[in-house]
RNA sequence: GGAGAGAUGGCCGAGCGGCUGAAGGCAGCUGCCUGCUAAGCAGUUGUAUCGUUAAAAGCGGUACCCCGGGUUCGAAUCCCGGUCUCUCCGCCA
């Protein structure tokens, strides 16, 4: 959520950022509203402030056994009308409320204005495009070959977009999952936290879900609860609704969680395979921080991301998407996209954003300054560290032999037992 | 799912329809005292919002005792609805 303040300070400026995001039509209306809003308050707290007064005088008068019916008389009409503009009061609140929920954040200067994924900026490109001296296979071929994911057995248990990962492949996976824990927990000092996978309303929309993207998401009609697209929904509200100490900060969380997106609309594209599916695994990380040093972090959280590639060697790019590409919480975002080879694509498996206050003050996330003892919203940001199923995509096909077998990358070998994967059908 | 109990400030805890933004205690902060520490004494300490201000601080107003309604000149206190927490029973990995 922006700040009205903000708004009301510097109007063009949002106008003109909003619009570098597509959704400045609603500015005018809330600022006049706004206006109407303090203007009105500014009236019944005068009068509010008289009845205070004048009940004061009436309990005086009635301890002192003297009369007070004229000042009662006086007070119910005044009464009367505080509840009246109340009335008005709370409308205009509820007008402003459903408009300042559904205008997004506005990018961070460093940002590149433009108006889709087409203007988006490669700022970095780590390793090179493997070569390989026979003909690649992608990673539908070689799960298939190898009975490591079945996509036919699954979609019959619930459709297609649920893989069902088989034998090594399932060992595979989880390997994946719990390598990246361990990594950012021991090697970038996370605090590691296993978050529940359903959610109530409060929580989707502190994050930026609710209202726009509930249509992305899995409801449970009888309990009125989502499914997660993402373990930043759950691991954010943690201290939703706090005053964190300053030197408390930063925080910074490490969760696994399966993520469940119906992934409306999108039928039809890329509908095969793992790159887009309903359910996937994902290793998340979450930081709240001071304003202050909210950039610094967002670079550092990417590092943290991509040390999970570079152990495994996989040729990967980061995108800094424009902000017409931005969602709808993020100020930034760098995309991390893997190479596949068999593909002969690149592939987004992460997405590490700052947020700034903006889901803070959805969440009413507050710290408390060491220096004058104010109170402030906190930064802040996530990146996945990073998404299984794209990774899967990545690893199998870089990893292929001319055999159709999968050598396993030895950071993961602890956590396989195994250094290669073959058919065993 | 059934039965019962409860929800007050950073924490504990009192609260009669007006004199309660809220007693008392703890914790925190500031002074005083003390060789130091402890103890003691005095003062102080929430959030949001509106106004004043270029802005902040400050000052003034308003609101907030789980949430939403109602009764009343006036509600933490009375009434209704809801949420959550705890205990017991049932079911259950």
């Amino acid at each position: 959520m922006l700040d009205l303040k903000a708004i009301r300070s510097e109007p063009e400026k949002f106008l003109r950022l909003l619009e570098a995001k597509g959704a400045a039509e609603n500015l005018n209306r809330l600022l006049d509203l706004d206006y109407q809003r303090r203007q009105l308050v500014t009236k019944t707290d005068e009068l509010k402030s008289l009845r205070n007064r004048v009940s004061d005088e009436i309990a005086r008068l009635k301890r002192a056994g003297a009369a007070a019916e004229d000042k009662i008389k006086e007070m119910k009409s005044v009464s009367l009308q505080i509840k009246e503009q109340d009335e008005q009061i709370r409308s205009l609140e509820e007008q402003i409320h459903q408009i300042l929920i559904t205008l997004p954040n506005i990018p961070h200067a460093s940002v590149k204005i433009g108006r889709s994924a087409a203007d988006n900026e490669v700022v970095k490109i780590w390793g090179e495009v493997p070569t390989y001296d026979f003909p690649l296979k992608d990673h539908l071929d070689l799960a298939e070959n190898l009975g490591i994911i079945d996509f036919k057995r699954a979609a019959k248990i619930s459709g297609t977009g649920f893989p069902l990962y088989v034998g090594d492949g399932a060992v595979l996976e989880r390997a994946l999952v719990n390598f990246m824990l361990d990594f950012h927990r021991k090697k970038h000092g996370y605090r590691e936290v296993f978050p529940p996978f359903l959610v109530n309303r409060d929580s989707a929309f502190s994050t930026g879900q609710l209202p726009k993207l509930e249509e992305d998401m899995y409801l449970t009609s009888e309990d009125d609860l989502f499914l997660i697209p993402t373990a930043e929904v759950p691991v954010t509200n943690i201290h939703r609704d706090e005053i964190i100490p300053e030197n408390k900060l930063p925080i910074k969380y490490v969760a696994y969680s399966g993520c469940f997106r119906r992934e409306a609309g999108s039928y039809g594209k890329e509908t095969r395979g793992l790159s887009r599916v309903h359910q996937f695994n994902k290793v998340e990380l979450v930081w709240f921080t001071i304003p202050e040093t909210s950039y610094d972090v967002h670079e550092k959280l990417l590092q943290d991301a991509e040390e999970i590639l570079q152990a495994l060697n996989l040729h990967y790019r980061v995108v800094s998407l424009c902000s017409g590409d931005l969602s709808f919480a993020a100020a930034k975002c760098y995309d991390i996209e893997v190479w596949a080879p068999g593909t002969g694509k690149y592939f987004e498996v992460s997405s590490v954003s700052n947020f700034e206050d903006f889901q803070a003050r959805r969440a009413n996330i507050r710290y408390r300054r060491s220096g004058d003892n104010r109170v402030g919203y906190v930064h802040t940001l996530n990146g996945s560290g990073v998404a299984t199923p794209r990774l899967m995509i990545a690893l199998l096909e870089t990893y292929q032999t001319d055999e159709g077998t999968i050598v396993v990358p030895e950071a993961l070998q602890p956590y396989t037992g195994f250094s290669l994967i073959k058919t065993t059908v």
